[in-house]
DNA sequence: TACATATTTCGTCATTTGGCGAATTATAGG
DNA sequence: CCTATAATTCGCCAAATGACGAAATATGTA
């Protein structure tokens, strides 16, 4: 039970939660997850850490930057479905949707402003 | 997305938790869970205000007992039938399932020993 | 090499959390 | 009434949490 209780004190914080959701179409670098979040760059990275440590959150480096993505086991897909459909349509969910397009293009253009 | 973010929170605690699949098979009252968990009369009860808060729990008082149950509105029951999937058979879940009924029997014999 | 960028680690701080025991409330029974 | 029982509320404490900024650690670029 210790590990899915885990993942279930890792979805107890909303800024985490917003991340899970946001990774739902694919990989984003921290940057990205920064400036959705708006908030400290350290404090992010301290949210990823226990996102890894709970299992549900890969990362990958590539040059400067590391790219995260969802965990594909069973324990974690289990999490990660039921969580896209309890929330994934709420009104912060959706918002950061549209958000997240528009940072997508913002880099593509500019370096990391985090 | 508040509302459903406070049952995440809910969630993640494992005496809470143990509450809610204990709640399964139907109403206990709270000298039920105290026994079953093992702590102090009013820790239970604190984690019982929070699962109540968080909608996922009602009680109805009857005599000297609260009978707690689980709530049965959309949010709640769609959190609450993952969580019986998630975690119902784990270990713990399926022991504090065999201790319940042997309280239960203890119950209806002597009062209340919390 | 020197510098800028992306990220993490660390130290600090205020707040929250989970636990307890003591006191309080409500109810049943002698 | 008085007492016992079932719960809750309150105050306390230690530990965990979430936030930040500063410093450290890569890593690419001039």
């Amino acid at each position: 039970m210790q590990a899915k209780l885990k993942i279930l004190k890792a979805l107890g914080d909303e800024s985490r939660v917003r991340c899970l959701l946001a990774l739902r179409d694919g990989e984003l670098c921290v940057c990205h997850l920064i400036a959705l979040l708006g908030l400290a760059p350290s404090t992010v990275s301290r949210h990823l850490t226990v996102l890894r440590e709970a299992g549900l959150l890969a990362t990958r480096k590539e040059g400067r930057w590391v790219h995260c993505r969802r965990v594909e086991n069973a324990a974690a897909r289990e999490a990660l479905a039921w969580l896209d459909g309890y929330l994934g349509n709420e009104g912060r969910a959706a918002a950061d949707r549209r958000r997240l397009a528009a940072i997508r293009r913002r880099f593509e253009e500019a370096p990391c402003p985090a």
